[in-house]
DNA sequence: GTCTATACCCGGATAGAC
DNA sequence: GTCTATCCGGGTATAGAC
């Protein structure tokens, strides 16, 4: 969705994979509290500041597991879109097929999804074109409006914060209140 | 949209209001660090642990901050609905009006509205009804129909948060994809 | 009933030795 | 690359002065 990324990730050590995948493993055990440097260090058995011989900055192992979680939600968008009209009582189009995929990695991944979109992306440290490709099925399943495509974006996100920020009161149908949105952006 | 608050909030003595409309101003002005039990207290010119005499915790102070916000969102939506159709141009419906309303809210005062939407809500100590009040123009503007006022308040609230965390690529037209999520919802 | 000083714990981060 | 020691800031419990 953006034209192209300014820089591009900077290459990882093996190292530095092991403690961001160790990282991503903790926030979605134990949610984000529970990702401190303290934390990390211990399940990697070493002492904290020992950490930050291989990560600037905790702000930077973030940035490291939010590009993670991006490529696994560009991943699985892919292939939510990919799988053709081949379902079962196949009556939802693209744009449904899209907007279930997402609804399913956000909430399996809660933690991982707030930490993935609740600040500023900081786009310098993630790899380039990533963007692009997380997008990319979203564009094509509006029939490739740039515009309609970030409103329908935008629904899901915010259906899927709504969600999991508990807000909608305790009788709502939210399983009709998506079916209502993707109907009106044309996912029927 | 609830059906009915479960507790209502508990009364706030004058200085518990003070300290809250400090926490508040606090907020907007220097965002959500700045609001720490210290520097508020700096402000109201005592020591942090003197605030303890008045409220239980901090976050006991963010759901009264929280509170005081849902009171002026509900305001605001409220004066936008009744606002008829004697606008200059007025070719936008009460959807599209709306959506204005609730845009500018955000943008007006974006810690705050980050407080009131990025955690769950207590709704225990919140006053009773308020949140009805503050989605009543929403529902009325789709037509009593309340999935789709959820759907509508998801890409609303979805926009705002996708703006606010700069999550449009630097090129994209928020205003078309504003337009283009509101027309689909039928607010044209 | 209001405020204070003191102190504890936690979490991020740095300095410098091995 | 890892350690220990250490600093800083923030939430908050306690005890007590007025």
């Amino acid at each position: 969705m953006s034209v192209a990324g300014t820089a591009g990730a900077p290459r990882l050590t093996p190292r530095v994979r092991e403690i961001v995948a160790t990282a991503l493993a903790l926030l979605e055990e134990q949610g984000a509290e529970a990702l401190t440097m303290r934390g990390l260090a211990e399940r990697l058995g070493i002492r904290a500041p020992s950490l930050y011989k291989h990560l600037a900055s905790k702000a930077d192992l973030e940035t490291a597991v939010i590009a993670a979680g991006v490529e696994d939600l560009a991943a699985t968008l892919e292939t939510a879109a990919s799988q053709g009209a081949s379902e079962a009582g196949g009556v939802i189009g693209g744009l449904g097929r899209l907007g279930v995929a997402y609804r399913e990695f956000a909430a399996a991944r809660p933690h991982l999804y707030r930490l993935m979109n609740e600040r500023a992306l900081d786009r310098e440290r993630l790899p380039a074109g990533l963007e692009d490709r997380a997008a990319a099925p979203l564009v094509t399943a509006v029939g490739g409006d740039a515009d309609l495509a970030r409103a329908a974006w935008a629904f899901a996100h915010g259906m899927v914060m709504l969600e999991l920020n508990e807000r909608f009161p305790p009788g709502a149908d939210v399983d009709a209140a998506w079916r209502a949105g993707l109907a009106s952006f044309g996912g029927v």
